[in-house]
DNA sequence: TGGTGATATATCGACCCGATATATCAGACC
DNA sequence: GGTCTGATATATCGGGTCGATATATCACCA
């Protein structure tokens, strides 16, 4: 994904349904975007820093962490002064966050922005929580989504058209290549808006395409 | 695109034709890489540092920009302590870029090199420079893409296998079309291949799909 | 004469990524 | 019983990208 304020919507959205620590937080990042993205911890821990600055999650005490037994770890270690040296790390402690009443309504104003980009991760991440907009928001959506490839298609035979002549046959297939892709994305969305429309009074929203 | 070192390859792949300055650069390659990729200043002009400072460039002088018609310049501004300020910014003076011997190596080498990354956008890049390429390294990294491209149509499966149950219908939606998008992708590249493979003797490099 | 828009270079702050450091613990292997 | 490996867990660093913005020149038209 690696773009702009990109993890505060799905950090939230998870947290929405129960709170978890960084490390359980990225597994269930990538079970749900699975190919899409794998979230980085040097992104992770900025951003749940982020949000606790912002009040919108909250640290719950550390969990039962440290120091069980504490006859071996006394004595394990030289005790040393060297030890806390700087950044006194990590170890196994989890630091479990859970969100606030604060952080509910900025992911509700966050993922209702029908105003704000569209691109293919912006779009991907707001889709992973359609459930819980309201069936015109995610029609607006949708729409927004819609005109947004349109230009890009718009975009790609403008330059094929300009370029044509000038171009290698790599680069060219490349531009088909992506101009058919973009064609087929544009397929799905409108599915999506007919599931969408239709989808309340005739069946599931599923769109049934292939199955394994 | 915003990945990391991603500009250093098609700068010195369009400079290798003929110098040019930024702002020409980036039309260039908004022309080439059309909507894939709008390179932004903030990676451009860092970039050419990044690249002189390697010596794979050089500034050729600045191409006659500075103070022509002396005397308005110098009467309009206060001449003021304050005008050279800090950065002393810019005009429209041309500084234009010539790639050296150094530069060409330095292509030649990030282009031919099959093991690294074949993510969407290091791919992309790659294939517009496919023409400077043996056949040989043109099939290897076309081959690694499709092994890379078949990894993630497994874990696209694996993720639709184990999560299917408990995620709901717009977020499997969503798993659907990245598979969709990913065999068809796989689909082109074996295109790709056929063509590297049979095109020497049989007929045009350019895979003849719509035109238009 | 002045306004607009294209040309052109450059920096800033916010942020993301990959690599890396630190540390605990469960289970395997011997 | 000892140690090695790999999963769990938090955190930072350097380098790089992005979008926005500042600055400035020039062509063109009104």
């Amino acid at each position: 994904m690696q773009q702009h304020g990109m993890l505060e919507l799905p950090v939230l959205g998870l947290l929405k349904d129960r709170a978890m620590h960084g490390y359980e937080l990225r597994k269930q990042l990538g079970a749900m975007l699975g190919p899409f993205w794998q979230v980085s911890w040097g992104s992770l821990y900025p951003a749940l820093r982020r949000l606790a600055k912002a009040g919108a999650v909250e640290k719950l005490a550390d969990e039962a962490p440290a120091r069980p037994r504490r006859r071996i770890g006394s004595k394990a270690r030289e005790t040393g002064v060297k030890s806390t040296k700087s950044t006194l790390g990590a170890g196994r402690r989890k630091t479990v966050y859970r969100i606030t009443p604060k952080g509910e309504e900025l992911f509700k104003s966050m993922l209702e922005e029908t105003a704000a980009a569209v691109d293919a991760e912006h779009f991907t991440l707001k889709l992973a929580f359609f459930r819980y907009l309201q069936p015109d928001t995610r029609l607006a959506l949708l729409e927004r989504r819609r005109a947004y490839l349109q230009d890009k298609l718009a975009q790609f035979k403008a330059n094929l058209r300009d370029y044509r002549e000038r171009i290698d046959s790599y680069t060219l297939s490349l531009q088909h290549h992506g101009m058919a892709a973009t064609e087929n994305d544009i397929a799905w969305i409108d599915e999506l808006i007919n599931n969408e429309r239709g989808g309340g009074a005739v069946g599931p929203t599923q769109p049934e395409t292939t199955s394994v």
